[in-house]
DNA sequence: TCTGGGGTCCTAGGACCC
DNA sequence: TCTGGGGTCCTAGGACCC
């Protein structure tokens, strides 16, 4: 029988900013940008939370819900540096840690009586732990299974600490909304509905085969977590097992739509640089590169090209990215550009001497670009931006290929 | 309600191969 | 020419999570 931790943070992003501006402390406080921006809530004070706001709500519903709130920018570097030291607090007390997110972790403490004594006293050590480390409230559930200790800790929530006891997993789960289990969101929650399923309890009480035929292979492991079971999947895998990243991207909603082909390829080229240099910090290189389009009524496209060769090199992330847009743009405006990076390899596969030498030429240049930018900061250097003038000579003479032979400069 | 940005996993059709 | 059955890769889209 094993024993996890899962460690939650309350409110976090809130929680961080009342760090560095205490003012905040006791008020309404909503993280994600001006209330006038577009944009939606990252993190809701329960203050906030009072008034009917939550994450994901858009900005300008939150104002007309709680006007009087403070409206914060958010501030990414911040919170990954104290995810880091929540990290830093878990991995003292468990070598067996993962961090699901940048606001939780799962631990594994199975045999550990004798150094922490037993699991709710150990959870109460390392809840005091993490908030007179980081200064953060947090919520700890304590479970046999990964699944049961997330649903407890937010049973937990604000501040608390939550053991489900082994053999009752299915007694604390069946009140429960069919809506607490992870992977269950708004499509599923209404077809379980429309079957007069509302409560975990009555998901357990069906034969698994009717929801296997129901729902396919997503059916089977949902029987198996009405039961409170890692049943299929991530949660299946033991807890620190450490994983590479399946793909890289980013995107970018403008402030108001636009055509202007200018602007447009000037992103596509900011958004090539910045998964380039994700991938070349994770040492790894992409076979499929995808964008994605939002036009200004919503619909949205991605459109995928996969190379013969692997790469992590700017320039042909953005030649491939800039003809996927020219290939697919209706010419109306567009709301948002996105780049992604998915095949990620820890190589980049065959290649001709020829072409080694260039991609080579063109990794130890961006390398240097790299440690520019950690140096004198993100806009210091933009090499991809620059090539705009040539660039459409570059499409024509190598249209999805490697960097032409001019060298960069 | 006027809807961010970073991810994961699953499905499904078509190409292509044996 | 009426026409099988897998397996794998590619592409597009969608549900879901924080």
């Amino acid at each position: 029988m094993k024993t996890i931790f899962h460690i939650d943070m309350d409110a976090f992003f809130v929680s961080v900013e009342r760090l560095f501006d205490p003012t905040l402390i006791g008020k309404p406080v909503v993280v994600g940008g001006r209330p006038d921006q577009r944009g939606v809530v990252s993190a809701a004070s329960y203050e906030a939370r009072k008034f009917g706001v939550h994450s994901a709500l858009p900005l300008r519903t939150a104002y007309k819900l709680c006007p009087h709130a403070t409206f914060v920018d958010g501030h990414p570097h911040r919170y990954r540096e104290y995810s880091h030291k929540v990290h830093d607090v878990l991995q003292e007390f468990s070598p067996k840690v993962e961090m699901a997110s940048i606001d939780e972790a799962y631990i594994e403490v199975t045999g550990t009586e004798r150094l922490h004594g037993p699991p709710l006293k150990a959870a109460h050590t390392l809840h005091e732990r993490i908030r007179s480390k980081t200064g953060l409230a947090n919520s700890i559930g304590i479970a046999s299974s990964r699944l049961v200790a997330k649903i407890c800790s937010d049973q937990a929530k604000p501040n608390g600490v939550l053991w489900v006891l082994p053999g009752q997993e299915g007694r604390f789960l069946a009140p429960l909304d069919v809506r607490k289990i992870p992977g269950v969101g708004k499509v599923t929650e209404k077809q379980l509905h429309l079957l007069g399923i509302r409560k975990i309890g009555d998901l357990a009480a069906l034969d698994e085969r009717f929801l296997e035929q129901r729902f396919g292979k997503w059916g089977l492991a949902l029987a198996g977590k009405a039961l409170g079971l890692d049943a299929g999947g991530w949660f299946d895998s033991p807890v620190g097992a450490h994983e590479e990243p399946k793909s890289i991207s980013h995107e970018h909603t403008f402030g108001t739509d636009t055509a202007d082909r200018g602007q447009l390829h000037s992103t596509i080229a900011r958004l090539s640089e910045m998964v380039g240099r994700r991938l070349r910090e994770h040492k790894l290189f992409t076979r499929t590169v995808q964008i994605k389009l939002r036009y200004s009524d919503f619909s949205t496209f991605t459109r995928a090209h996969s190379l013969d060769q692997a790469t992590q090199i700017d320039t042909v992330l953005l030649n491939v990215s800039w003809k996927l847009f020219e290939q697919n743009w209706t010419g109306k405006p567009i709301r948002l550009i996105g780049v992604h990076a998915g095949n990620l390899e820890e190589t980049e596969g065959q290649t001709n001497l020829l072409a080694q030498e260039h991609t080579d030429r063109w990794t130890k240049a961006l390398t240097t670009v790299d440690k520019l930018r950690d140096k004198f900061g993100e806009n210091s250097v933009s090499l991809a931006a620059s090539l705009k003038g040539r660039f459409r000579e570059r499409v024509h003479e190598n249209p999805v290929g490697l960097p032409g032979k001019s060298k960069p400069k």
